[in-house]
DNA sequence: AGCACGCCGACT
DNA sequence: GTCGGCGTGCTC
């Protein structure tokens, strides 16, 4: 970019200025001043570079044009335009816009979450050793701090939170105050690093040989030479230049060249004699050249019927609700509605929750649809993410299968959106804001779009399947499962009456050992499942019942056996396992309740023969470990299958002949009014994964009380009735999909200043809303998080009631109105729209 | 959110 | 007295 004009002569030119949103926290645009020289190539939706701050170098996006200096300030120059085109597309913006609004956070946080780092660039503050100033010559004095900083940065420059952390104080702008006027030390502003996209070195003849009579030339040259002759035929066989000079242009990849003609310097003399040429290109991460199938999928009957029924739904409503047993097939249907939806021209998104992604059926899709699509991942670099952002932009992306941040990409003709497993609560963003809901941001998207929306589960989330009874929402249902499968029979494992029997070994109950047993005999595979990792949710002293508890935070710790130490699961925080009590010095500290280590351990111990695997997020951190225990299940490598939640979502094995759920009763009792929601949701689901063709699965719920009104509804496949009871209990207590959930959080470092600022808050906003229900202010069940304690705060509002734009307005008054008292001025507030 | 600046208490 | 803590206000 050409350097910037920073006085206008130039009067004959009206001067510009932008409107840019900044990726910051503060609910507002900043206005920058365009130079001259950029008048006409500024366009809304590009991204522009700018200072912000005194020395902070921000990516901001255009959001408007105009000639109105402004009064107040002076605005800085945009110092560079990063994009020809627009990065951002004005539909995406509206959704934007949407999303700040609508989940109450504002359109920096949502810029912060919609484009990925490496379309970011941001600066960061650095600080160098002056390269004049030398420690032993010095005549000034240092005090030992700045000593070990001046030391250090002899070697290095460092970052701000480098330094904090190498001299372990809070604030160190005192000393680089210090070090700086001694003339010691620069503070510079470092741009970390931006997009680099790929590329490989090629190898080609110059343009003056390609030719025959040039080449025969240059043979005759190379008789005495065999070295060099030999790359230079192991070129002409790769490229065939003689038969079809235009191939000569794309030449060859150096690598492989050099992996078969081996000798690289005779290769640099043909370079330096000017007969071949090395040059760079770019190349795409992701293979964009595989083709696609175009194979027919088979429909069975149902399946027809369910997708015939789906089209005729797409004319009436503009979501459609498909609910389809576990192993029903729904995703042969989605690939046709994908397929036709393609065809006539438009864009597909298919969401998936994050774990599903990794799994078969990407690999499946990919098959079919070959380079028109685009995977969205988290555990993608920022390059890839980049590459797959600017796919969708260019138009050479078509069709995303992505997570829910995939709703951010720069769509501009969306014709379908499939949210598959549309219950799954990892669709909904808990840290940082935006707080949003991928599936319910989907249906605003599909409206700005003017797409169709398909709803996929096995077992809908009750708001969802409201809709659809109420024919706000299309339904439509597969009923059975595809092929000759059978559902799998569930059996309840009665842990009381196992328990009074004394045949419990371990956790285990005596039936889960004996179906597991028989399983392995017969060369079948075991899924257990057990919400919980880790390896025992808590310890504790036998004699004095004290409880290892989290520093920071208001939970007991977490042991786990392979790190041998008692983890926070919510700040990460660890401690060593005391060899005695520290209260009463006593000896026997024991563990109770049971994670999924510690089944793991047991298991190995009941049987020693058989290969056990254990799946949480400890044994999936890097970026293979979950495809690869995935894979080893899939070929038979293990036997038992030992997981969280992760085993639940998505995987479809042909040798589970047995499922095992723990602790049933903790899902169904655990204190949320979603809590038999989500109960019925995971073993359904976890059950699904059990028997696969024309084998029948079995499930074995372990559990204290088999009488539970839920356990009875999974028993017999009654999703109908889970909901009829479930919507009364909604209806009667006034939550989803009766009413919408705002839930407030109110933090601060000392307990009583948060549970007054709660109250005085409370107080406010009960005096202003009418006709709003309000829960609390109480403590969450973790009521101190990170040194921070915790207020909650529940508004239930009921639908199609009032404005809920201006509702917000009125929330964020009252907090203002808490703020303006000085003992709360430090207070923090989180704002949760539809918790989920 | 960062980041600068300024006020104030605790230690040499 | 100075150092370092943190509360406050600003960012075009």
């Amino acid at each position: 970019m050409s350097g910037v004009e920073i006085f206008d002569q130039d009067q004959s030119r009206s001067t510009l200025f932008a409107e840019l949103l900044l990726p910051v926290p503060i609910p507002k645009y900043f206005t920058y001043r365009i130079p001259h020289a950029l008048n006409e190539h500024l366009q809304i939706g590009q991204r522009a570079i700018v200072q912000f701050g005194d020395r902070k170098i921000l990516t901001g996006l255009i959001v408007n044009i105009h000639e109105q200096s402004p009064k107040e300030y002076e605005a800085k120059y945009i110092l560079e335009i990063l994009d020809t085109y627009p990065s951002i597309t004005p539909i995406q913006f509206k959704l934007f816009i949407w999303i700040a609004e609508y989940y109450a956070c504002t359109l920096g946080e949502v810029m912060n979450a919609a484009l990925p780092v490496g379309l970011r660039l941001s600066s960061e503050s650095m600080v160098q050793l002056n390269p004049s100033f030398n420690l032993e010559e010095s005549t000034l004095s240092f005090s030992e701090k700045e000593i070990i900083l001046l030391k250090r940065l002899e070697q290095d420059t460092l970052s701000y939170s480098d330094i904090a952390k190498l001299l372990d104080v809070r604030s160190i702008y005192s000393i680089l105050k210090s070090l700086s006027s001694k003339e010691a030390i620069l503070l510079f502003e470092e741009v970390k690093e931006k997009y680099k996209p790929k590329t490989e070195r090629r190898i080609r003849l110059t343009k003056d040989y390609v030719s025959h009579e040039a080449l025969e030339e240059v043979f005759k040259t190379l008789e005495s030479k065999p070295k060099q002759e030999d790359v230079l035929l192991k070129y002409l066989q790769h490229v065939p230049v003689l038969k079809d000079k235009a191939t000569n242009a794309k030449g060859i990849s150096k690598k492989q060249l050099l992996d078969e003609a081996a000798s690289e310097s005779s290769l640099n003399t043909l370079i330096k004699h000017n007969i071949l040429e090395e040059f760079e290109v770019i190349v795409p991460r992701f293979g964009f050249d595989e083709d696609a199938e175009t194979l027919p999928i088979l429909l069975s009957e149902d399946q027809e019927r369910a997708q015939a029924e789906i089209f005729k739904s797409f004319d009436e409503h503009a979501v459609t609700l498909l609910h389809g047993i576990t192993g029903s097939g729904k995703t042969e249907i989605y690939i046709n509605l994908i397929r036709k939806a393609l065809d006539s021209g438009g864009q597909v998104l298919y969401l998936l929750p994050e774990i599903a992604l990794t799994t078969q059926i990407v690999q499946r899709l990919k098959k079919i649809f070959g380079s028109s699509m685009g995977i969205y991942h988290s555990k993608f670099s920022d390059n890839e993410r980049v590459e797959v952002w600017n796919g969708v932009l260019t138009g050479k992306v078509k069709f995303i299968v992505g997570v829910r941040s995939s709703v951010f990409l720069p769509f501009d003709n969306l014709s379908l959106i499939i949210v598959d497993e549309e219950h799954d609560p990892s669709y909904k963003q808990h840290e940082p804001a935006p707080r949003y809901n991928a599936r319910d941001t989907a249906i605003m998207m599909a409206q700005l779009h003017h797409a169709k929306v398909l709803l996929g589960s096995a077992t809908p989330s009750v708001e969802s399947y409201y809709q659809a009874l109420q024919n706000r929402y299309g339904l439509v249902s597969l009923t059975k499962r595809f092929g000759e499968a059978k559902l799998p029979e569930i059996i309840l494992a009665d842990m009381r009456s196992e328990r009074r029997n004394k045949t419990i070994k371990g956790e285990f109950s005596s039936l889960l050992l004996r179906h597991i047993h028989e399983a392995l005999d017969k060369k079948e595979q075991v899924i257990i499942f057990q919400n919980r990792r880790g390896y025992s949710p808590m310890i504790n002293c036998e004699d004095c019942g004290w409880v290892p508890k989290c520093v920071n935070c208001a939970v007991s710790l977490t042991y786990h056996q392979f790190k041998n130490a008692l983890v926070c699961h919510y700040c990460g925080y660890k401690e060593s396992l005391p060899r005695q009590c520290p209260t009463c010095t006593s000896s026997r500290i024991k563990t109770v309740g049971y994670g999924t280590e510690k089944l793991e351990e047991e298991l190995n111990l009941y049987f020693p023969e058989t290969i056990i695997q254990r799946m949480d997020l400890e044994t999936t951190r890097s970026k293979t470990g979950y495809e690869t225990i995935i894979d080893q299940f899939e070929k038979g490598e293990t036997n038992i299958l030992v997981g969280t939640q992760m085993v639940t979502k998505g995987l479809d094995f042909d040798h589970v002949s047995l499922v095992g759920v723990f602790n049933a009763d903790r899902m169904m009792h655990f204190p949320d009014f979603r809590s038999h929601e989500r109960a019925y949701q995971l073993i359904t689901q976890v059950s699904g994964r059990a028997g696969r063709r024309e084998k029948a699965g079995k499930v074995v719920v372990q559990t204290s009380s088999p009488d539970h009104p839920i356990l009875l509804f999974i028993l017999n496949n009654r999703y109908d009735e889970f909901y009829k009871k479930e919507i009364q209990d909604r209806h009667q207590h006034a939550y989803p999909p009766f009413t919408r959930l705002i839930d407030i959080t109110i933090k601060h470092t000392d307990k009583k200043t948060c549970r007054d600022a709660a109250h005085e808050l409370a107080e406010l906003l009960q005096a202003q809303l009418t006709g709003v229900k309000l829960l609390g202010p109480g403590e969450p069940m973790i009521s101190k998080i990170r040194n921070q304690f915790l207020m909650s705060i529940l508004l239930k509002i009921p639908r199609g009631r009032g404005e809920l734009t201006q509702l917000k307005h009125t929330i964020f008054e009252c907090i203002e109105q808490v703020l303006k008292d000085k003992a709360f001025k430090s207070i923090r507030f989180v704002i949760d729209v539809d918790p989920v």
